[in-house]
DNA sequence: ACATCGATCTAC
DNA sequence: TAGATCGATGTG
């Protein structure tokens, strides 16, 4: 099912554990791209020097964060790399959480093309590891983009968030650690606010 | 107008 | 471990 905006109005920690084993769908070009959400971090613009929306700067970039939860905020990194987050909590408490590993679900193929332009069946036991551990990797993976898909509505029919049946079925243990290449946060660097599935090899470090 | 830099990834 | 690569941002 679908995940409802009263999922992502809560507060963003909640919200980014509870994303973990859900499933991230993008519907494009005619077809389905789903990756299960293994590894995220969260943001949260109060109190957090890492984040783009720290001590409550809005600028053109940070306002999707200061607006209803529930839609995507995607920015371009290094010139290269989209990365993905959803926005938390109320309108007008500045929050997100970053995606920043999936396992590969359904369009594996088209994954592949877009990362290693080849099909699924040649990819190396590496590059089916590399397809998307990491948030420029699954950007790219599944076809994200800042110019499509930022600023887009959660509860819509193009990208989208869902629970299954087949999430009950596994358990899994979160292992919480500090996030990652934040070095100029300062104290926020040892906030532990990312959390990804124990033992799940699509999270993009130990 | 212009300088700076980044919630990354890849190849060396 | 260094280099790619460029839009957003801040400053003047």
């Amino acid at each position: 099912m679908k995940l409802k905006r009263e999922f992502y109005n809560r507060y963003t920690l909640d919200v980014a554990k509870d994303l973990l084993g859900k499933k991230l769908f993008h519907y494009i070009n005619g077809e389905k791209l789903i990756g299960k959400i293994v590894e995220v971090e969260a943001y949260i613009g109060e109190i957090d020097k890492a984040a783009h929306c720290y001590n409550n700067k809005m600028t053109k970039r940070t306002k999707v964060m200061f607006g209803e939860p529930g839609y995507s905020y995607v920015y371009l990194i290094y010139g290269m790399y989209n990365c993905m987050n959803i926005v938390t909590e109320e309108k007008g408490q500045a929050a997100a959480v970053l995606i920043r590993g999936i396992e590969p679900i359904k369009g594996k193929n088209i994954m592949a093309y877009n990362r290693y332009n080849k099909p699924f069946k040649d990819l190396t036991k590496k590059q089916i590891i590399n397809l998307a551990n990491g948030p420029g990797k699954l950007s790219m993976a599944m076809s994200i983009t800042k110019e499509i898909n930022n600023n887009m509505d959660l509860c819509g029919n193009i990208l989208w968030v869902e629970n299954s049946h087949d999430d009950d079925k596994f358990e899994f243990e979160i292992i919480t650690t500090k996030r990652i290449n934040i070095d100029y946060a300062e104290e926020a660097v040892d906030f532990p606010w990312r959390f990804y599935i124990k033992d799940n090899i699509f999270v993009s470090r130990k």
